[in-house]
DNA sequence: CATCCGTGCTAATAGGTATTATCACATGCG
DNA sequence: CGCATGTGATAATACCTATTAGCACGGATG
């Protein structure tokens, strides 16, 4: 049993066994254990929670402490695996965060725009919800990079910029955003062209003839609102039509603040002939403020929503609205991952995809009223 | 060099290295590597696609060929983990798996019932669609069960028996059927109460004195349209009128259907005072043909919905319908999880969960018209 | 006082995967 | 022919984690 040691042994002059201290990556059982002041085994035992296990309380918190404090984190093999090995099975699994999945249908329908075009690629696509909590972010995301996926798209369900919680830089695989951006520009980003929506949204009514057209707008501090307006604003000015503040009131995406900001225009002494709603809720409440002063959609004023939500098509008369590119965003978000396998990880420019107007039956020509 | 080899000798002459055949659970690359005549080395260069490895891709074809035959998958160390650890972020991760999610709201109402009930627990929700696709099922649930979730809901979007996939028998993980069930009641299941439904809202418009009650079904194979003429056809009997065939009419859930059912009840020699519509599409539908023979409602006639989504509190007059469960369905789905550690898989019994009758304006006392 | 346990942990080891250092073997070259 | 060289694997080993078999020790017991 000793000659074969010998055999080896000519190898073995050349090898050099951990040269000194090991600073290698990944914290391992071991180093929670010396941290903590027990043997490795133990770890493994607190952390699996093994059954039948008998460890003091004290031991077991003293081990979650070094664990936490250390950052371990199990170990996953496939990781860095690329999306596609040739290994059946194993196919690329892409990560979908999002903020919240519930409150209303955009995410939903950018998962689905996600999904279509992972599909023929054979991906399959992981959501978690992080419900905005600070706790619960990590852990969603977690729950998906330790488990290995190869890219991860991180969706908001309003459009805004974001301070990038710090794992996202962390993450050695592709990151996407979508529907947020943050400041440096260090990921892809998608977001509305909001701006645009606004714009072409007004236009499309000062192309019915309308010139005294108003808005009801959305909560000021949002992003969404206030490029909707600036692109009312630059409708106005590119048809050299002058702005007026008595046009502009203030809503809250509300049904009743778009009812109560609607009466408050018909109070005006000049009435608008149209009014673009920043969203269809608020045109839900134009509608009744309207339809309860006896005038007619689109023969007596023309309106126009934003969003095309389910109900926008059911109003009566059916909304003209523009359509937040959600589907889109969520196919660009899987595209850019098709393309240029992350490109050293430099500044990216912001995409913005169109709104596109949807023309139903709320926007009439101003002909048949006093111009 | 050669004393401390002495330290470890007595250790040492307990060992018995493999002692025969073993016959483990899993696939390792040892096997691979036997199968498929090459060291395990090799085999793990090629599945994990090492760089800077030159191999032949003859050899690379066949460790591939193997592990497919075998059906390696990577070691994953949490699979069996219970559903919480005392370790942030390794807390249990729950798979849910639906067929669609973009389709209707119901998936999405149940995946946030799930969560909400999950959140408390600290546990991580991760959502996989399968669209139904027999090849991307599996793909979609092994990326989940492969990466170690401690239990996994199995949705689909309409309510129906299934025939589970083979794959759902052999995990080793709690499964819990939602808005689904197995003829061998295999797994926890949990839909809607549909028949009780359908009989709470028929007795509803008994209850305001109606006596000659219509319903517009839904497509007759599908299980849910079934349940809630069954529910209609209970509610009839418990209050002693008769069915009538001729109240009955076939629709297929879409509003032109219902429009088009509506015209025919109308034609009636004697007319309904009430329609159940078995959707709130096909009320739609109801609304519209209703208006357009002058008819009022609540006061010339009763119309209730189900399902309550978003339109029917916007329809005028805001319809009363009957609200599915979904949002109770996932917390219910959660709950199992939590309470019986999987009680030895035996034989479950079907739960269903209410659906309440969410009352709006659609339904008047037929005291008005002639009795 | 010796014994006998239960308790709380650890040592040792089994069983996996990743990686490094070679190695056998054609193949071309002088 | 003798030798470098590139190619396609492998052996041996480093490093992990899980698990089994005890070990030390304190307190109850006889």
């Amino acid at each position: 049993m000793s000659e074969p040691t010998e055999l080896r042994d000519p190898p073995q002059a050349s090898r050099r066994r951990k040269p000194a201290a090991k600073p290698k990556g990944r914290v391992t059982m071991t180093d929670i254990a010396r941290a903590a002041g027990c043997s490795q085994a133990t770890v493994s035992f607190v952390l699996n929670n093994s059954p039948g296990i008998r460890l003091s309380q004290q031991t077991r918190e003293r081990v979650i402490e070094a664990a936490r404090a250390l950052g371990y984190s199990p170990p996953v093999f496939s990781a860095l695996r690329p999306a596609i090995t040739p290994f059946e099975g194993l196919d690329g699994v892409i990560g979908f965060v999002v903020d919240q999945l519930a409150t209303s249908p955009e995410a939903v329908v950018a998962i689905e725009g996600a999904r279509q075009a992972s599909w023929n690629a054979g991906n399959v696509l992981l959501v978690a919800q992080t419900m905005g909590d600070a706790v619960m972010e990590p852990r969603a995301v977690q729950a998906l990079t330790r488990r290995g996926i190869s890219a991860l798209i991180y969706m908001t369900i309003f459009t805004r910029e974001i301070a990038a919680p710090d794992f996202l830089y962390s993450l050695e695989i592709p990151v996407i955003l979508l529907n947020c951006y943050t400041a440096d520009y260090a990921f892809p980003a998608v977001v509305p062209s909001e701006i645009a929506g606004g714009q072409s949204a007004t236009r499309h009514l000062i192309g019915h003839g309308h010139r005294r057209i108003a808005t009801i707008t959305g909560e000021p501090w949002m992003q969404a609102a206030q490029d909707r307006l600036k692109g009312y604003r630059r409708a106005l000015a590119t048809a050299d039509i002058p702005f007026d503040p008595e046009l502009v009131v203030e809503g809250d995406w509300s049904a009743s603040a778009g009812y109560a900001a609607t009466v408050k225009l018909l109070g005006l002494k000049e009435r608008p002939t149209a009014i673009f709603c920043q969203n269809d809720r608020t045109a839900i409440g134009c509608y009744e403020a309207l339809k309860e002063a006896g005038l007619h959609i689109p023969q007596d004023i023309s309106v126009v929503g934003y969003d095309d939500e389910e109900i926008a098509r059911h109003l009566f008369p059916p909304l003209t609205t523009s359509i937040l590119p959600h589907l889109a965003m969520g196919q660009w978000a899987i595209e850019q991952l098709e393309t240029p396998p992350t490109p050293g990880r430099g500044r990216y420019p912001i995409t913005k995809l169109e709104c596109p107007l949807v023309e139903r039956e709320s926007v009439g020509a101003v002909s048949t009223q006093l111009r």
